[in-house]
This record gives structure tokens, C-alpha cells and sequence, in this order.
DNA sequence: AAAGACAGAATTGCATACAATAGGTCAAAC
DNA sequence: GTTTGACCTATTGTATGCAATTCTGTCTTT
């Protein structure tokens, strides 16, 4: 939706922006009622671009907005998130199949790149060493939908992804899972350069219900980001 | 994203639907501009309304929509709209295994109505008996999607499907095909009402791959909706 | 003649004012 | 005491006016 710029050039990108980090760090909790006066308020706008902000986070699923009523903070559960992995994994694994047969040696090197840099972060648990892995982790999951060429699959599982922030950090926490998730990281590149859709699929597929399955034994109701 | 709400409560609403329907039918063909001042004039309203329902528009993948420079019909191609099969079927075979594992009698019931009214239009190929079954063979897909409670699903898959609306008509077109495709929902239906998830993940990918299929044969770049 | 810069026009982005609707409060009737 | 109804307020929906940006056409310069 938002373009990948990171500059924000209009004042709607910037209250998209604003309102989803309160969202994604907890400030803004679920149900929460985000008025569009009190909103502009606080930004220093006027409503017009809070309103468009807001129309937006709907779409991306980050608010209800019911007409005439006014907005809320989407309200989300663990069965939800737990959806949103299971729709990836199908989703992404497709994806990894589809690269498999359409990657050049220069994608696969950009890859690489990608890989050895949240290598290089090594296990840390600090908080700027998970959110850099967390970046890394996601870039890497957009190219290889990009290089799939499936143009849906990249807007509906960056969608997903994005919605999902909130547990992401999750995934890098523990020592051993960010070991075991580089590992996987480096068996589906190795499936992407020696076009192996088939094992492209099956590792992918893996790799994100594995996450799902560590978000599953965290328990729910856990929205502990910083 | 627009409710389910068939009555437009507001301006923004029937300016969504209007664009929309001209996008489908072909009267705004792609990169065809839309200014939001002539659409306004055109529909009798202010801009404001315009500007959401573009907005929406754009997140919902009709339109194109470039900061300081305006919306655009959104080109799609043939690769682009074969891709929202593939990964609609991905999403719809995970939704219906998941849904063959939760569904009551009372669901089963309430899909067999609706593949009993789908027969009854047999398969004539007047406009509108097409367009009914189009519209039953909707409902059908996504009553199964909110029965496996994957919420993302429903949202994803309904999505894509929206998105597709112009090639929905190809396949209702030919008899064999509307025997064929009713016969997958007798399938699937007994699947379901046996809690027979392996299967209702086959039938299922299987009938949107062929539809897919049928897609393809036909041909890309004619879009002869009515 | 071609390329670049400048100016004008047209369109989008934003702010503000007004209208319409929803939800709550208070009162009156049963 | 409960319920129903009208009114009132707060908030959203819409319209309009102004500011900022982009596009285009022309003119100049090489």
C-alpha cells in the first residue's frame, strides 16, 4: 500500500506511519478508538489526511473503521495470528517454487548478501540486533517473492507479514531458533540456485510453520513488544 | 473492505462502486486516467468522496495511484490475473481442509442449498443465468472460507477473487465446464460433510487449478465482459 | 534542429466550514 | 420501576477554497 520509499512525501504518509507504530508498539491497544479530531490534534494536521491515514490501516487490517462510527484499534486474537502464518507458509512456499525456476546467479547473490549480514548479527538478543534481523528477515522474504513473479503472492504475504510485526520479534529471540533459522535460510538458497522447486517449497513451507508453531507455544494474549 | 451491505450509506460507497463497476465492464479501460475532478462532476459530489473511494480502490488492486500525480486503471496482465489462481488456490485448499475438520450439519445444509440453486440455473448461457451462478458460485466459495475461521483467508481469498470478477464469466460460459464445476462442489460438499480434509484440499485446488486451466487456454488479452 | 530551461496551466494535497448521522441523556408515560 | 420517546451533543461525512506540486508547451540557446 504505503510505497517502499522510506521518505514520507504527503502528511497522510506520515500519520499512516505514526498511527501504525502506536499500534505496532502497543501504545495504541486493541479497541482503543482513535478519533480523527484527537488524532489531527496531535500530529499538527487536519483531518483530511488522518481520514485517508486511516481508510488505508483498514485496508491493511490494522483498524476497523464502521461508516458514520469511527475507528478502532482492530482487536486481534491468537487464532488470527495463527491464520496468518498458515496463509503464508502455503502462500510463500509457492512462491519459493515459482523462484526456484525463474532466479538469476545475480538474485541469488543478492540473496547471499542478505544472508551473510543477518549472519553476522550473529545470535544477540539485544533489541537492535533482533530489529535488524527482523528487517533482514523481511527483505529477504520480499525478494524471493518478488523474483516469483507471482504479483499477488508478494501483496497479500507482505500484507501478512506486515500484520504480523508484532510477533516477529518472537522468532528472534532464542539462540538456537536463530541458528535454526539461518540454517534454513541457507538450505532454501541452495534450492533457489540449483532450481530445486520442489525442495524450494518443502523448506519454505517449513521455515514459517516452524515460526508459527513457536508462536503457538508462546501462548496467546502475549503482546510484550518494546 | 466495502461491507457486505448491499445499500450504499454513504457517497463514497456508491462513487467505490460505480468506478468499480466501470472498470469491470470495461467502460474505463486500463491506464485510463481518472481525474478526480471529472469523476465528481460526473457522479454529482465533491471531490472528498472521490478521494476516499480512489483510495480504496487502490488498496482493493483496481486502480494505480501515484502521490502529487493521480490514479490510473491499474494494467494487468495475463501473468498477473493466472497468478491470483494460483495462489487462491493454495489459500481455498488450506481453507477448505481446515473447514471440513470444523463444519456442522447446519453448514453442510446451507452449502447444498446453494449448490441445488447453482444446478437449477443448468447450464444455460443466457447473461443472466451466467451471472447468477457467478454470484452463487461466490457465496459457495466464501461460506467455505468463513466456516474454516481462517480469517485471513476469507480476507485474502475474497480479495483476489473481487480482483478476478472478469474472468469469472469464462468459466460458466461452456456446459461441459458448469456440469464439471458442479460436480467438484458434490465432491467437495461430501468431503466436508465427512470431515474428509485430505480430500477437501484436493477437490478444492483442483477446481480452481482447472478453472485456471481454462483461463489460460482462452487465451490472454480479451477482456469481452458484458 | 535538438536539448534544456522557464513559465503557465491543470491537478492533487491539505485546511476549514457546514451538514448529517449515531449514541447518550433526560423526561414522561405506562 | 421500567420502558419508550424526543432531544442534544459529539463525531463523522461532505463541500469548498487555498497551497503545493507536477506536467506541458513554448521559447531560448547551443
Amino acid at each position: 500500500m504505503i510505497s517502499g520509499k522510506s521518505i514520507h512525501s504527503t502528511a497522510m504518509q506520515r500519520v499512516y506511519s505514526h498511527i501504525r507504530d502506536c499500534i505496532l508498539s502497543g501504545r495504541y491497544m486493541p479497541n482503543n478508538r482513535l478519533g480523527e479530531m484527537t488524532l489531527a490534534a496531535e500530529l499538527g494536521v487536519s483531518r483530511t489526511p488522518v481520514r485517508e491515514a486511516l481508510r488505508n490501516l483498514a485496508a491493511d487490517g490494522f483498524i476497523e473503521l464502521k461508516p458514520h462510527v469511527g475507528a478502532i484499534v482492530r482487536p486481534w486474537n491468537f487464532e488470527e495470528l495463527y491464520s496468518s502464518f498458515v496463509i503464508r507458509a502455503d502462500i510463500e512456499a509457492q512462491a519459493a517454487a515459482h523462484a526456484a525456476k525463474r532466479i538469476t546467479a545475480e538474485e541469488v547473490d543478492e540473496l547471499s548478501v542478505l544472508c551473510d549480514r543477518m549472519e553476522q548479527t550473529n545470535t544477540d538478543v539485544d533489541t537492535d540486533a533482533r530489529h535488524s534481523r527482523s528487517e533482514l528477515n523481511r527483505q529477504l522474504h520480499v525478494r524471493i517473492l518478488q523474483i516469483s513473479a507471482l504479483i499477488h503472492a508478494e501483496r497479500t504475504a507482505t500484507q501478512l507479514m506486515d500484520l504480523a510485526v508484532l510477533t516477529m520479534t518472537f522468532n528472534h529471540f532464542d539462540p538456537d531458533e536463530v541458528r535454526r533459522s539461518n540454517s534454513d535460510h541457507r538450505v532454501l538458497l541452495r534450492a533457489l540456485r540449483t532450481n530445486d522447486d520442489l525442495l524450494a517449497y518443502s523448506v519454505m513451507r517449513t521455515h514459517i510453520l516452524t515460526a508459527a508453531g513457536m508462536f503457538r507455544e508462546r501462548k496467546p494474549g502475549t503482546n510484550d513488544v518494546s
